[in-house]
DNA sequence: GCCGTTTTCGGCCCGACTGTTTTCAGTCG
């Protein structure tokens, strides 16, 4: 092996997702060091943009690393550092920070109520340098000799490192189906009180996000007088644990199962004023409230004012935007990624769960579903789609109860027989199954079987012991057999276990679009993988997007609701939605 | 450190809650 192939394995090829985190990482060792805090916003900001960034910082860099000052809030010094991070695997910048800066310090930034001057001051006076001995200072009450560590502080910190290592354990973030199904209750929990008027909820769930890490609630009250006693029922719905701060127009809690929620009581006249600005994303809001002080106004969560001070707006979203000169967009579009100011800003006319024709991936008995073909049928109907395709596992997956050839065989004549029960019903369901890549490197039927089927969904499988090489390798091999119509979850890992590679997602959309392969966005709730960024990859190569529900029963078929928004956030068209084809326009997509 | 329809310097979003203060800094979202 020649040096340079030597030197290639050693330098692993920074991700847009690890470099992202080293900036952020940057940032917190420079708030630790006391630096300018513009420059530490800086940081942060690059942070975000880069990890909403639908192409790998390699492929740029490849290609020219003068356009990486094209991408917003970078600028020569960050864009630097990312060609040395690209092309030689570090930052010197960050190497010289890391030295003088133990890493414990950056774990005690995560203790709730610890901020980086204060585990500055812990460490420069007390020579605490980790969460361990954090613990143990406190334990021995050896902090409130330290200036503004009284005993209430430490009783508050005992409690905050006890939750700081349960959350650790979650890896901090909640999965949007479950944070959706838990906000719903406090809201009807909530909505049950006279006094409350109007009840959202805000932040990154309202905009979808795949994973949420905390709940944001708003009410409004007739009368602010109300909102104490909104917030003494708050702290008694039967999910609480603790109360964490509790106040008149803000209340937080965190719930048994660790999750924490926000409460905030307004004015009906502010109602609208506070929606937009606790739904975010944060960076949204900073573009937008520097747009409106160019226009001399000034929004916070109570409205926009002029300068005078009089309130302009504030009931309603729309006019809250409409104020500052915006036509209101959907909370799905608020991440700060052209949609207020950029070149882009006409914005696109998003999918709808009206335009859904179809659902094309979901099981039945025959694997590991829990309805008939007909059940499933007739619950598509409900829903009003035009079709559906059943796939079942194929015997790839033994603890699914995969299908052989022979059983194979027979599934396809019974959904024949289902089909012809409900041709007068113009209702079709196309045979396919869900076979997997990585099983055997074969597509698990052999080619004449595959060929009687309407559709076949190639799943990518968790497997935590291949290399993602290795995964790219299979997967490529898989597509071009041409025998594969749709490419579902293709990173094989689960949220929150593992993130995917850019560079796998980038070469396996590649190859996607060469074999005009479709890439599944899969509602299921454990899964959710294909995220935005993905969706615009997939939208940037002209793919086509299935969004599926993967349903399991019956009752998981509107689960196609959160496949849909995740589409949403990754600006994801009409056009380019296979199942918002027709049945005619579906067949002649896959001959 | 980034940015520009007040442009190459001088800005950079806004407010609630807490604890320990004696009028506010730190933290958080």
């Amino acid at each position: 092996m020649s040096t340079k192939f030597i030197i290639y394995d050693i330098i692993h090829a920074m991700e847009n997702l690890e470099i992202a985190e080293i900036f952020e990482t940057i940032a917190d060792m420079l708030e630790i060091k006391g630096e300018n805090v513009f420059k530490i916003r800086s940081y942060r900001n690059a942070a975000a943009s880069i990890e909403g960034l639908p192409v790998t910082l390699k492929s740029i860099v490849e290609k020219n690393p003068k356009e990486l000052l094209d991408i917003p809030g970078i600028g020569k010094g960050i864009g630097e550092k990312i060609e040395e991070l690209v092309t030689k695997g570090k930052c010197t910048y960050f190497n010289e920070l890391k030295k003088e800066t133990p890493a414990g310090l950056l774990d005690m930034l995560g203790i709730s109520g610890l901020g980086p001057k204060k585990v500055a001051l812990i460490y420069k006076e007390a020579g605490i340098d980790s969460v361990a001995k954090l613990e143990k200072a406190v334990d021995d009450k050896k902090l409130s000799k330290l200036p503004g560590f009284a005993a209430k502080s430490e009783e508050k910190l005992i409690k905050a490192i006890a939750d700081y290592k349960k959350l650790k354990a979650t890896a901090g973030r909640f999965r949007l189906s479950m944070a959706k199904g838990v906000v719903e209750d406090i809201k009807d929990y909530l909505s049950e009180l006279k006094e409350v008027k109007n009840i959202d909820h805000a932040g990154s769930l309202r905009r979808w996000k795949e994973t949420i890490g905390d709940l944001d609630i708003l009410v409004s009250c007739k009368s602010m007088n109300d909102s104490e006693k909104v917030m003494d029922y708050f702290v008694n719905y039967n999910g609480v644990k603790d109360i964490s701060l509790k106040g008149d127009t803000k209340t937080t809690v965190v719930l048994k199962n660790n999750m924490q929620v926000d409460l905030r009581v307004v004015e009906e006249k502010s109602f609208g004023a506070a929606m937009q600005y606790f739904t975010g994303s944060k960076e949204h809001n900073v573009v937008f409230r520097e747009m409106a002080k160019k226009k001399g106004l000034k929004v916070n969560e109570y409205g926009v004012f002029d300068s005078k001070d009089n309130q302009i707006a504030g009931k309603t979203e729309e006019e809250v935007y409409k104020a500052v000169g915006v036509k209101w967009m959907t909370p799905e579009l608020r991440e700060n990624r052209g949609e207020l100011n950029g070149k882009n800003a006409k914005l696109p006319s998003l999918i709808e769960m009206a335009h859904i024709k179809g659902d094309l991936h979901m099981h039945t008995t025959a694997s590991d579903g829990a309805n008939t073909i007909m059940e499933m049928a007739e619950s598509a109907m409900k829903l009003g789609y035009e079709y559906i395709a059943i796939t079942d596992h194929s015997k790839a997956v033994g603890v699914a109860h995969g299908l052989d050839e022979k059983r194979l065989l027979k599934h396809i004549k019974d959904i024949d027989a289902v089909n012809e029960e409900l041709k007068k019903k113009k209702f079709r369901i196309l045979k396919g199954a869900e076979v997997d890549i990585l099983s055997d490197g074969s597509l698990d039927y052999d080619k004449k079987t595959l060929e009687k089927l309407d559709i076949v969904v190639a799943a990518v499988h968790s497997n935590f012991n291949m290399k993602e090489e290795d995964m790219t390798e299979r997967i490529t091999k898989a597509l071009s057999t041409g025998l594969v119509n749709i490419l579902a979850h293709p990173t094989g890992r689960l949220i929150n276990q593992r993130e995917p590679y850019a560079v796998h997602m980038e070469k396996v959309m590649d190859c996607a679009a060469k074999y005009n392969v479709a890439m599944e966005v899969n509602s299921y709730p454990e899964r959710l993988d294909l995220k935005d960024t993905h969706c615009m990859m997939a939208q940037d190569r002209g793919l086509k997007i299935s969004i599926a529900s993967d349903s399991h029963s019956k009752a998981g078929l509107p689960n196609i609701e959160y496949g849909i928004h995740v589409a949403r956030r990754g600006w994801v068209t009409k056009d380019s939605v296979l199942n918002a084809l027709s049945v005619d326009e579906l067949f002649k997509w896959l001959t």
